[in-house]
Order: C-alpha cells, then structure tokens, then sequence
DNA sequence: TAATACTTTCAATGTTTTTTGAAATTTCAA
DNA sequence: TTGAAATTTCAAAAAACATTGAAAGTATTA
C-alpha cells in the first residue's frame, strides 16, 4: 500500500471509529492527521487535506487543545499558526482517559450519591433494587475512579510489561 | 427524594450519559429502566414508563439483547413477552466490554496490521512517523486486547480488591 | 381454521448534530 | 496607527441519526 492511500485511509479509519465513542468524525480526523504528519500543520493545511470548511477546521482544532491531545505552535518568521499532536500514544490514551473522566465519571459518582438515599420503606421490593443497584454502580465506579488515577499517573511499561503477569 | 423522582432521575441521566459514549439515548434508558426494576416489564410496560413508540421500544430492546445486556422471559400463563436486565453491574460491565473489543478494538486491530506495511523509505521522514504512529498504536492496542481479555474472566473480587495494591 | 393478541418492519417524519461560509474580530508587521 | 493576514463566531443549511405508527407478519388459543 501506498502511503497516501494509507493516510487516507487511517484518517477516515480514525474518523468513524471516533464516532462509535461518542466523538465528533471530524476532530478525530484532524487528530489522526496531525498524528501521522511529522510537522506542525496550519490550519490551511488541515482544510486542505480533509476537505472541510475554515468554521469546522477552527472549531474542532481548539476542541482538540481543550482535550489536551492538539498543541498550537508559533514557528518564527511565520505568521500563522500550526498546530502538532503529541505522538506518544500511551500519553495519549492517559489524556482521553483523565478527560473523560473528569467529564464523565466524576459528575455521574456525584449523581449516584444522591440517588442512593432514596426515601422509603428499604424492604419494599422496588425501593430494594433501586438501591442497591444504585449502590452497586456506585461501588464500581469508585474502584473504576480509583484504578484510572492510578493508570493516569503510570509509566507505560507498567502497562505493557507487567500488567498481564499480575494478573494471571 | 422520592423513589418515582429518584427513577426518572435516574433513568434519565443514563440516557444523557449513554449519548456520550456513543450509545442511542432510548437504549440507555430502557437499559435503565430494566436495571431498577425488581420485576420484568412487558413492551408496553416501558412503551407506558419512557413514553415512547412501539417501534422505537421493540428495535431498541433487541439491540439490548444483542448487546447481552437483556434478557426475554416467558412468564407462564401470559401471552406477552417480558424482559429484564442483568443486575449485577460487574457482569453488566464485563459484557460490555466484550462486546465492544470484538466489533471496535478487533476489527482496528486487523486494520492497523495492513497499514503497517506501508511501501516507501523508511529515511522518509513522513512514512517514518506514519508507521511508527500505527506501530505504535497497535501495541498498545495488543496490550488493551490481552488485559481486557483477563478482565472478562475475572471476578469482581479480583478487581475490587487487589487491582490497587498491585499498582501500587 | 379463524380470530385475536402480540411482535416486527420500515418509509416517512422529526430531532439533533455537524458543517458551512460570510461577517466580525483580532493580530501584527510596516 | 493602518491594513492585510489570520482567526473566530454563529446563523443558516445540510447531514446524520432517532422515532413514529400503521401495515405486515407470527404465534397462540378457542
């Protein structure tokens, strides 16, 4: 294969694989673009290359460096601005992962700690299972919470040398 | 807060929190609505409980099947079908889990193998970062397969208790 | 077998999300 | 300062996605 034909296709790949995890098709184009190209690229690049709008282009280049995954760099003697991915992907999954669970996780542990003194007789049969399915999640979720913190603060080699034998 | 209140609440958060990880809202909340409750429910159960249509609940239920998140039940000396959820939210989130490895991580997996073997100098500095970038992705998409496969085997138990001593 | 209860399908419709592009704003070198 | 280059904004348009509901299909029982 080709190597413009694997970008192409990497991108596109990357692109409809974010959708199936609640991500926009088109920042995680741009991501994988910056992330398979050496050197910084200008906004006019990335338009360029993906065939989208200078408004779309913007918009989800500054959602990138809001996720922490897109660094906008200034090269002197250029009057725009480029922008790099970091390419160190075990970075990178720990950026999406710290992400979204400050996004995510910790506002739904939040909603669970409400839920779980629900008023009522705890030996009516509904009351019963709402509770403790509420508590059970909560329980995972803490552990969950808890184990992310964990991974976030790893060394890769953590994860890829030793991870398997621990828990065989 | 009162249970009734406390379900919608519920019900509807799982919803919202559902559509973040790309995952239909009505689906979520049937999802839901079958995790709290102690007894089966019929189609029109929870056409009546979320206040949707007949298609939308039927298509929607059996995806939650496919998914292995929901079960039929044939209630003896009822004409209708019933369905419940599995309450345990370990089992819940292992098979979830599953699931997504076999129809995302999988089939990226088996893409990244071909994009590997791009043609071209490997001096080039732009096929350089292209097959590192998915080298390097791959590995540690290997990695996640095998330690997301010992999490499926595992009990609860494992990794409630021992997961964040290990790491430690 | 026929009548009835229940389930499934899917074209049409509605809703949400994404994208566009032109106008407004900002930046910076001269 | 000024004004050209670059960036940002956002209302409107397009695209993607979800939902409806009536008709077709199936299973059950009288």
């Amino acid at each position: 294969m080709k190597l413009t034909e694997a970008k192409q296709q990497f991108i596109s790949s990357w692109g409809a694989f974010g959708t199936h995890w609640g991500i926009n098709r088109t920042m995680a184009q741009i991501h994988a673009l910056l992330l398979i190209n050496a050197d910084p690229l200008s906004q006019d690049d990335i338009m360029e290359e993906l065939n989208i709008s200078r408004g779309n282009t913007n918009m989800n280049i500054r959602e990138l460096i809001n996720w922490g995954l897109v660094d906008r760099i200034i090269l002197t003697g250029e009057r725009k601005e480029f922008f790099t991915a970091e390419k160190d992907i075990w970075k990178v999954v720990k950026q999406i992962v710290k992400e979204r669970k400050k996004r995510e996780l910790d506002p739904m542990l939040k909603l669970l700690d409400q839920l779980e003194d629900v008023e009522g007789d705890k030996r009516d049969k509904n009351v019963k299972t709402f509770v403790e399915t509420v508590s059970g999640i909560k329980k995972l979720g803490l552990q969950a919470d808890r184990t992310l913190d964990i991974m976030i603060k790893a060394e890769e080699n953590w994860f890829v040398g030793n991870l398997v034998k621990l828990f065989k």
